[in-house]
DNA sequence: TGCATCAACGCAAACGTTTGCGGTAGAGTC
DNA sequence: GACTCTACCGCAAACGTTTGCGTTGATGCA
């Protein structure tokens, strides 16, 4: 069926030397002439020679190759530090192995060990439920670097900077949205995110702080089970009750969601509450009305990741931390809070 | 550095017996008695063994991965198809390698040959401005498939079917979008659409021909230079002008962003007038207010295209071609034309 | 005892590269 | 003419698997 695929050996008979010879043209060593290797080139060119990875990387003992895990790409954040990483990667030569980790340890762990078997030359994780410890050890001796804020441990604070990770600066970012609302006149804040996760727990510390140091009491705080499943219905109805002036969601996706249910329950934003989210994905621009957002340059994360896996593996270096600037972007959903004229009614 | 990793001759010197044996054994050879099997699946698992895909994928000549080429995983769509793709293929213990082609002929060739560099068993194509026979040249002898409309010969219609080619069945989407909007009043309606792409010609013909089955006038047709950065909102300023009833879009992204700018207008959908999408992005469920589109469940998209590309490996034929069966989703942006009581005043 | 049979396993080739080291031919030097 | 030197290039090992075929030892049967 196959007619067999072209080798250095055919490359080879074709430009009568040796293999050697043909490999060491095709990577442009200097040691060989440049006569032979522009020859050795156009012949390969004719032959339409394509080389064989697998046979690289069986004696370079590592492939260019990496490997990316992802909760899920249909998050819109994650296709953007998706897209960044893969093109970046892609400009340096290398590709990139994509696996979804669903949160699901299994997923996970044979995704891990799916890279483990690439012999990728290092990867990235975007989330999981396997602890740090557990990753590094299953891609051992590969080098990983963890990219957001899903693998903070709780309570950690700034102290997970030796451990290799590329997040964005959640406390800064809170620090501008409060910042912000308290300039805009806002004053009982609440704050909506899902049940589990790390990013939850930090943004919503980080929130804590920022209202804390301008002397504001501590948000009420509301978490949804299942955020995708309607989750955020029960949640739209509390907040119709307890009527806080704006409430910051821990990502755009919550933000989204939930200004869906506030308009279900019969709020409408801003006019009833204003809404604030994180990350600033594509769909914050164009919703209706237009999200106030904190964005983070997502596909800049990606294309920073593989800078930094790069810099570790040439220089052998442990992945240092970091953290990615961010910026508050007003739109629609804060203009300051509603003055009625005469009344002040909720209950449209 | 690495304190190399360990093989089958480690396994093999452990367990007293040859690497042959050690290969058999895992795999599940019935030619080992089950007692060595089990031995050596504990030593295997004690010294944590790793199999080398690249040495596994020399011998065999293939290796457990697939190519999956889509023009931005950040767009919704491509990412649920990606998605769908990659969890089927993990199921079926493949690999995924991921590029994004980004309409660019060069970012397209180099990635392809990638694919053909890793020797992928197969690869998936979800859009590209190369022709299919450059395609398939660049990644011959492996099978290609090709998901979505992007790949239809203009005014080939159907005649695509021998092609390998998984798309969803665009023509009874836009009969059903048609029968919608005349059960529901409509009168004039209008197609927006961007510049390049085959999808947009395909569901252009579609929708023109449904409203000729019904005997109606054919669309106004508008399509803008570039969707994402604002070559919608000149369009926008059109529909104010020429008034039609119904505008569809080619796809819920442009719907949305188009949404977007008529609400910059002045216009409000859908009182002003009624806007249809393509696709059932998880944003057109809670855009505000909520889209009525054509929902062609993508996840199942791209694990159908794993299963039809698993099939043509194993039964060595070529890919067949296949139609995606697909949905109208009735939601708040089509509720029938706006009858005031009084006037008709369009200019809020 | 002699022979065939069979289960269980080992030998070694092959897959396509890369690279250290050795070889060869021509030019230059005395 | 013998020598060294340099510029180019070839030989062959190694990377970690898989698999066809050969080998071994035990068992069955006459």
């Amino acid at each position: 069926m196959s007619p067999r695929r072209v080798t250095l050996v055919d490359v080879a008979k074709r430009a009568a030397v040796s293999v050697a010879t043909v490999s060491r043209a095709l990577s442009g060593d200097s040691q060989i002439s440049e006569a032979t290797q522009s020859r050795v080139r156009r012949i390969a060119d004719d032959l339409k020679y394509v080389p064989n990875v697998a046979a690289r990387s069986l004696v370079l003992q590592s492939s260019a190759t990496f490997g990316l895990m992802t909760p899920d790409v249909t998050d819109p954040i994650h296709a953007q530090v998706v897209t960044g990483f893969q093109q970046q990667a892609a400009e340096q030569g290398y590709s990139v192995i994509l696996s979804n980790g669903f949160w699901d340890p299994v997923t996970e762990r044979r995704a891990l060990r799916e890279f483990a078997a690439h012999r990728v030359a290092a990867v990235a994780v975007m989330g999981s439920v396997l602890s740090q410890a557990e990753v590094k050890r299953l891609l051992s001796p590969s080098p990983v670097l963890f990219i957001g804020s899903e693998h903070v441990p709780p309570g950690g604070g700034e102290l997970d900077m030796a451990r290799g990770c590329l997040r964005p600066d959640d406390r800064d970012g809170m620090r501008q949205v409060v910042d912000h609302l308290i300039q805009r006149g806002y004053r009982s804040v609440a704050y909506v995110s899902g049940s589990s996760g790390a990013t939850q727990v930090i943004r919503r510390d980080a929130l804590v702080a920022a209202l804390a140091d301008h002397g504001r009491a501590e948000p009420v705080v509301f978490s949804a089970d299942d955020v995708d499943a309607g989750g955020l219905r029960p949640i739209a109805a509390r907040i119709r009750q307890s009527c806080p002036d704006a409430v910051v969601c821990y990502d755009d996706k919550t933000a989204l969601l939930l200004m869906d249910e506030l308009r279900s329950a019969g709020l409408t934003v801003p006019r009833d509450v204003a809404v604030v989210g994180f990350d600033d994905i594509p769909f914050a621009r164009i919703s209706n009305p237009r999200l106030t957002t904190v964005s983070q340059r997502a596909d800049d994360l990606g294309r920073t990741s593989v800078d930094l896996l790069l810099s570790t593996i040439e220089r052998g270096r442990l992945p240092v931390s970091q953290l990615m600037p961010v910026a508050l972007v007003v739109r629609e959903t804060t203009p300051g809070p509603f003055r009625p004229p005469h009344r002040k009614d909720r209950r449209s």
